[in-house]
Formats: structure tokens, C-alpha cells, sequence
DNA sequence: AAATCTAGTTCTATTTTAGAACCAGATTCG
DNA sequence: CGAATCTGGTTCTAAAATAGAACTAGATTT
């Protein structure tokens, strides 16, 4: 067997993201570190991850400089795991995760966590695409153009 | 040893969402549907997968209720695999994982493909997170409520 | 100084994956 | 029509990933 298949060469965007964060593991990781999680220990209780996973999780991600470590900011001895400028930049990916989720996945009546505004409470907008000009795109109103075709 | 862990029941609706698309293929086959792939031989060469992961992968998301199955177009005996209402929902969720991909994985000069407006041909523009009011809303001007504080 | 905590590493059993080989029914070719 | 081929799988095996328990070194608390 060849090991598991890598997407890092791809010409599609979608498929190097997946080959960085697209395991079961990471995203919820992710997720936490936008919450403020930053402790080994309040990854692994929080998750619920076996230890030796979530070790070699966090020693890719930072490989992959999505997280980074630094000195823990209560002064101890012991390090932090907190994202990059390039993690950070994974919020919109989580929150239409989440938004879906929502939608799809939630039975009448079942509760959920809520994405709000943190200076007044209230839930955030629903993610819209939009084109150039503002007008709000539909998924057929789009199409995905290969590399090297028409201006680059 | 107790099974992959399920988070079909967690509070989360992060979770819950990659409960059921967060493995390796799923998003990779569902973007390719978003693109108009429909039968098992073009999602087999297309991804390069083994046959009998795509299989249960395109059982799996039927199943879950993101693919639903129908007759042939071109007339012929055999079927298809199609986006449900519910899969289609994950447009953007695949739309962020694109544009952060664009903009994290690609060395300068490195080409990739390019989600296009299909009426002009124009690049989409980025995803943005409003406030109920409209302003646009970074990562740490959120936060999340859990479920069952305050109103729900 | 002893006890405990943190952040891991290592080990094993089980599950998942990749890939090849096989197969039945549908379709195309001669 | 019958033979060859194509489609959409299923089954098999070896390798890799995962869960979980046990162990450990260094830091911190008592």
C-alpha cells in the first residue's frame, strides 16, 4: 500500500485545505483554540482525544503553521498552542460548518450552542456569497474555473 | 478499543456537522457534485479513489441525507448521485475551505483554479461574517453561547 | 523532600484505508 | 443474436491510523 493518499500537490484549493485540516481531529481542535483553549490538557479533557492523537495533531498543525507554540502566559514553565495568523483565518470555514449544522443536524426542539456578537449578544448574519459587485450568488450561479484557463 | 468516536450527539453544531462530512473523501465528493459530477465512475477517476471506499462513502453520505440517488439523465439503466437540499447547504462551507486554501497554500506564482460570478466570468468576492446589523465581524469579536444560557 | 500535575511517549488491539482481484447485470459491437 | 466490453459495485489482503492504557521526565505544589 502507497500510504494514504496526499492532496498537497492540487491545482484545487478545496483539496490542499482538506490535505492540511481535513481529518477528524483537527477542525474540532481548531474550533477550540478560537474558543481560548490553549493547554495540552484542556485540548485533551475538552475533546476527549486519546493523548498520543492529539499530540501528533498539534505537532502537525504547527508543522503545517496553523498553530504555534509559545510561553505560557501564566508564567509557568509549560508551552501554548495558539493559532497562527493562517489558523485564524480558518474562522469562516468553521462557521459555515457550524451554520449547516445547525440547519441540518438539529432536531426540533434540540438545542445547540449559538455563534453571537460579543458586543451586544446578539447571533451573527448567516454567511452569504456574494459576486463582485454584491449581488448575492447561488451555488449554480457559480462555476469553478481550471487553473490556466482564461486570466490568471 | 470502543470505535470511532461519534459526535452525532454533541451540543456542538460544529461537531455534529463533521460527524458526517468530516473524513477525507466526503467534502472531496461533494465538491465534486457542486461541479456536476453524478455517476460512481466519474467521482471514481476524478478523486482517484479505491472503489470500495467510494462506495461506502457515497452510501454513507445517502444515508446521512446529503446525496440522494435517481435514475440515469442520459437514459440508461443505471444511477446517479445528486445533492439533496441539505447538501447543497454545504456550498459555503466548501467556499471557505476554497478561499482560505487560496490564500494559505499556494507559493507565488503557483496557479490553482478560480470560483467564477457564471453570468460575467468575474472572481466571486470573499466571505465575510456580519452582525445582525451588518458590520462585519472579525473572530474575536465573537463568541459562542452555549446551549440553554440565555434567550434560545 | 515527597506527592502530584503536565505534557507528553510508547505499546497493543482494533479499525480503517488502499489497492487489487473478482463479479453480475447493462450496453455496445460484429 | 452472441461476444466483448463497460458500469457499478463486492470481497480480499496488507499496511496504516486510531483508541486507550501504561509509563515517564520534568515542573509545580504541599
Amino acid at each position: 500500500m502507497v500510504k494514504r493518499v496526499s492532496l498537497s500537490g492540487a491545482e484545487c484549493p478545496v483539496a490542499r485545505a482538506l490535505d492540511v485540516i481535513g481529518d477528524w481531529w483537527s477542525l474540532l481542535i481548531i474550533r477550540d483554540a478560537f474558543e481560548g483553549v490553549r493547554r495540552f490538557s484542556e485540548f485533551q479533557t475538552g475533546l476527549g482525544i486519546a493523548k498520543g492523537m492529539l499530540a501528533t495533531r498539534l505537532r502537525d498543525l504547527t508543522e503545517r503553521g496553523v498553530l504555534e507554540t509559545a510561553p505560557a502566559s501564566d508564567g509557568s514553565a509549560y508551552k501554548e498552542y495558539v493559532l497562527t495568523e493562517s489558523g485564524r483565518g480558518l474562522f469562516l470555514a468553521i462557521v459555515a460548518l457550524r451554520q449547516w449544522g445547525e440547519d441540518h443536524l438539529y432536531r426540533a426542539g434540540e438545542r445547540h450552542s449559538v455563534l453571537v456578537d460579543r458586543t451586544n449578544g446578539d447571533p451573527v448574519a448567516r454567511l452569504e456569497l456574494q459576486a463582485s459587485d454584491g449581488r448575492v450568488l447561488a451555488w449554480n450561479e457559480t462555476q469553478v474555473r481550471k487553473a490556466g484557463e482564461g486570466a490568471d
